[in-house]
RNA sequence: GCGGGCGUGAUGGAAUUGGUAGACAUAGCGGACUUAAAAUCCGCAGCCUUAUGGCGUGGGGGUUCGAGUCCCCCCGCCCGCACCA
């Protein structure tokens, strides 16, 4: 149920009237009222102040899936209490809401419903800017696109081909991330654990022709603004993954010469990041994928079938481990650069193609890997790092690699050296030699946005035998998505691909004007996110941007969003916004100076007898104990989880907003759990919301027309008033911090002490004023987090215009200190009393008065003081002993 | 395995960054109002104890006049990466 105890909040509402027919706050028909409003005076429109400083914050755009859920309320409220304060602050702000409309489900959609993609998605779109529109955001829907508009993917395809032009986009043929599944090319980003990221399906290896954005040409420029500062602004953790991902290392790139009858080359290139171990090489090794490999393969079936196998193998981590290291010997040698000596060349199941050059030299008693391949083959086991407290003329390497520290031993020119030293040393004689260079190495790989899908962004190229791929001309733009006829998308794989398209897609070459095929693959659409923030700042017809208008807003200064883009869109929207600033649609490299993480919000599942999980709707909560709402029957109450769809944890916006409004589902959302945490929804929650709005409405009600009547603050005000107004100067300034270092749950629970601190006050006489003070900053402080409420007592208490335009309350400085404070007393580090001193009171007579404490002389009877520490308007410890 | 984070009442969480541990909220208990219940309002509330007092921030040790906060060891949980040479 959504009220814990069975009250529908219709009851609910009229038994609070009836109890109190004076005051009563009724969101049901306030909040329409100040959404009308604010919209008819246009209040969040953006650029309309020039001379205010520009503040743009924006929280990751929803894919239209069909609802709202209420994690959307959480992250929405964040980025609106931001908007508003901000707003309120002073600034001009930028606060759009948009759609990032392509995708898969929406054909997933088609398939089970026989609709068509576009007009699922467009629906759903109306739902949800209605359902967004009931929640109050202070957004600027001028501003507002979807990613599958042809007016925006126009500019995409234009980007695209621009980028081709600037040799930031490739063709290639190369073994691709297929899952069977989704039928589509999957980027290494989107396969986890070796499994579709959506699907689950594990994923296949195929050799296709697709587009790559050459994102690893700027893996050093990703990775340095990690740490120079430009993003100072990011969580720490995030920083982290991405700098995991990029997987920077330095090491040696290096040939090794090679022996053997009709070899496809005379030379094996490997990366190592310890060419300090190259004295303890016993074999070198290539990846089953590798072309030596499959050259012997072609000829030998014994290789054959051990490739074979090696494809066979899973690439789940838990296969993996298992896995046994295992190789097959080729009729091939290298050579050693330092002893000439020719080492064993293998095909190993343990080297992967993707990462440096699909091959290595191996260094068993330095490397596990190698190591336990070492002692399957029988193959050497040469130490040449010696541990610091070992001996190196008895050190041994058995069933553990070693890969501490320590000195070079049985390495020649190297040895005595510490390793650290012996591998630029190493690497200075190989480059001397010249059999290799010094070298950085990345793990991330490019980009790979082809996906055999419909609903996305096409791909704007001809394919032409003649001429190859052949970009569209510019006046051809957009290559719109064919008309396709709903029954298309019941067959699984890409309908532009079939016959029902051909006339779409058989078109005469741009270049020669033969008949050509056009590109039937979309792009992934993590591409249409990786620039729409932008496209929010600046929205010309003939171009994606305007320079000038998009840098006047550019970069985002307030980021929000989940940590699950952690890796793949925020670092893929670096990339782009990299890309745009070459091609000088801005000046800016990093798209998001500050970034914030929100949590996720959970709830406890239910299940019946039958293990079904039950809506919470469907289950009445009685203590410890749950009872089926239908029948009454005994439910099980399960661990609080994120709300998902399959397990029916799930709560209803609108449901909420119904009950409560839409003031206590975002407030409730944002109070108790920091924002970057994760924060359970709660029955008890929500009404403890609402019953903070209705206590405000109330305590303001008795201040009506307060704010017209008094002007002045009185000089001379009496101990009582003036502690009010201390309390409403701190809160201010408590909360106007909290605010900006999205401390949104602590500013709550000033709220609700200054709450506190409002009720019984008077308005008359000289109470006037200062009631004034502290009920329009109750007000105004409470309007980020529930903004049609202070609407509602804005208009009470008298105040100018609307309450989302009067400016933020600024705290008196000279009104946060206190007159008298209050000192506890240690003795001996535990607290015994107390003293009321002035804040800038002497040491001495501080010290003095803490002595005479009666409580304090009682813990010091018959010893000495020894020392007494004074820490002013903090503390005082007496030693004694 | 590597990297990052965390551990505070029944619960979510505060603690001015080394200075009164438990703000605020939720659940709970008591009272007022009510025929009654709900709602609302007022009050109580870390644990043990008769007040005095003692104990208390996952466990153990240390630094300090003083430790939730700093250092060392251990235990537990969460997240990311992972056959990356």
């Amino acid at each position: 149920m959504i009220l814990g105890c069975g009250t529908s909040p219709a009851a609910l509402f009229d038994a609070r009237v009836k109890a109190n027919p004076m005051a009563r706050y009724n969101p049901a028909a306030a909040e329409p009222k100040w959404q009308k409003a604010w919209e008819e005076k246009d209040c969040f429109a953006a650029g309309r102040h020039s001379e205010r400083p520009k503040y743009y914050v924006l929280e990751m755009f929803p894919y239209p899936s069909g609802k709202i859920h209420i994690g959307h309320v959480r992250n929405y409220a964040m980025g609106d209490v931001i908007a508003r304060f901000k707003r309120a602050r002073g600034f001009d702000v930028l606060h759009p809401m948009g759609w990032d409309a392509f995708g898969l489900p929406a054909e997933n959609a088609a398939m089970q419903t026989g609709g068509h993609p576009k007009d699922w998605t467009y629906g759903n779109i109306e739902v949800m800017r209605e359902q967004l529109k009931r929640m109050g955001l202070a957004i600027d829907w001028s501003r507002e696109f979807a990613t599958c508009d042809p007016e925006y993917y126009v500019h995409q395809q234009k980007l695209f081909l621009e980028f081709l032009d600037k040799g930031f986009v490739e063709r290639r043929e190369s073994l691709v991330n297929w899952d069977p599944v989704e039928m589509t090319v999957l980027a290494n980003e989107q396969v986890v654990d070796g499994k579709g990221w959506r699907s689950g399906a594990p994923v296949e290896r195929k050799s296709m022709s697709t587009w790559f954005f050459k994102i690893t040409d700027r893996a050093e420029d990703l990775l340095d603004a990690l740490d120079d500062g430009r993003l100072e602004g990011w969580p720490a953790h995030v920083k982290e993954m991405q700098r995991n991902w990029i997987g920077r290392s330095e090491g040696l790139m290096m040939s090794f010469p090679l022996s053997g009858d009709d070899l496809p080359q005379d030379k094996l290139p490997i990366y190592t990041t310890r060419p300090d171990t190259l004295y303890g090489a016993s074999f070198l090794g290539v990846a089953p994928d590798h072309p030596l490999a499959k050259h012997f393969a072609d000829k030998d079936p014994g290789a054959a079938a051990f490739v074979a196998e090696c494809q066979a193998q899973g690439t789940s981590e838990a296969d993996i481990e298992k896995a046994e290291k295992k190789g097959f010997r080729l009729p091939v040698t290298g050579r050693h650069p330092f002893t000439d000596e020719e080492l064993p060349v293998y095909i190993a199941n343990f080297i992967l193609m993707q990462y440096g050059t699909g091959a290595i030299f191996a260094c068993p008693a330095h490397d596990q890997r190698d190591l336990d391949f070492a002692r399957k083959y029988g193959l050497n086991v040469i130490p040449v790092v010696c541990p610091p407290d070992a001996d190196p003329s008895s050190f041994e390497v058995v069933d553990e690699a070693y890969v501490g520290p320590g000195s070079m031993m049985m390495s020649g020119f190297l040895d005595g050296l510490p390793a650290e030293e012996a591998l630029p040393a190493a690497i200075k004689r190989i480059e001397e030699m010249g059999w290799g260079e010094g070298t950085t190495n990345y793990r991330l790989r490019d980009w790979g946005l082809s996906r055999q899908r419909y609903w996305g962004c096409p791909i704007p190229i001809i394919h032409c035998d003649n001429c190859g791929a052949v970009p569209v001309p510019a006046d051809q733009l957009p290559v719109g998505l064919p008309p396709i006829d709903a029954s298309e998308f019941k067959t699984p794989g890409n309908p532009l691909d079939r016959d029902s398209t051909k006339d779409w897609r058989e078109v005469p070459c741009p270049e020669c004007g033969r008949m050509a095929r056009r590109e039937t693959d979309t792009m992934d659409t993590f591409v249409d996110s990786s620039w729409y923030f932008a496209r929010f700042a600046s929205q010309p017809k003939d171009k994606p941007v305007e320079k000038a208008d998009a840098d006047a807003w550019m970069p985002v200064q307030q980021y929000i969003g989940g940590i699950e883009h952690a890796i793949l869109h925020l670092l893929y929207a670096r990339y782009f916004t990299r890309n745009l600033q070459e091609c000088g649609y801005t000046e800016v490299s990093e798209p998001f100076t500050n970034l914030f993480t929100q949590g996720m919000v959970t709830h406890a599942t239910f299940q019946d007898a039958d293990g079904n999980w039950l809506f919470p709707e469907q289950v009445d909560v009685k203590g410890q104990r749950a009872f089926a709402v239908d029948g009454g029957a005994e439910v099980t109450i399960g661990s609080v989880e994120k709300m998902s769809k399959s397990k029916k944890n799930v709560v209803a916006p609108e449901a909420i907003a119904d009950a409560y409004g839409a003031d206590a589902a975002r407030f409730f959302m944002l109070s108790d759990s920091p924002p970057e945490r994760d924060v359970e929804w709660t029955d008890a929650g929500v009404e403890g919301a609402w019953r903070f709005a209705n206590r405000v409405y109330e305590t303001v009600a008795k201040g009506a027309g307060v704010l017209k009547a008094n002007a002045l603050m009185p000089d001379n005000l009496s101990d009582d008033l003036m502690a009010l107004r201390r309390t409403t100067h701190k809160t201010i300034d408590g909360v106007t911090g909290d605010i900006e270092h999205f401390r949104f749950n602590k500013a709550i629970a000033r709220l609700y002490e200054f709450l506190g601190a409002c009720k019984g006050l008077k308005t008359e006489g000289d109470a006037g004023p200062v009631a004034a003070e502290a009920l329009g900053a109750l007000t105004q402080l409470t309007a980020p987090f529930m903004p049609h409420l202070a609407e509602e007592c804005w208009e009470l208490l008298g105040g100018d215009g609307l309450c989302t335009d009067a400016p933020w309350p600024d705290a008196d400085e000279a009104l946060l200190t206190e007159d008298v404070i209050t000192l506890p007393i240690q003795v001996n580090g535990k607290r015994r009393g107390e003293i009321k001193v002035a804040p800038d009171a002497a040491e001495d007579a501080v010290k003095e008065a803490a002595l005479a404490q009666a409580d304090v002389a009682r813990f010091m009877e018959g010893k000495t003081v020894r020392k007494v520490i004074v820490v002013p308007g903090r503390i005082v410890n007496v030693v004694v002993g």
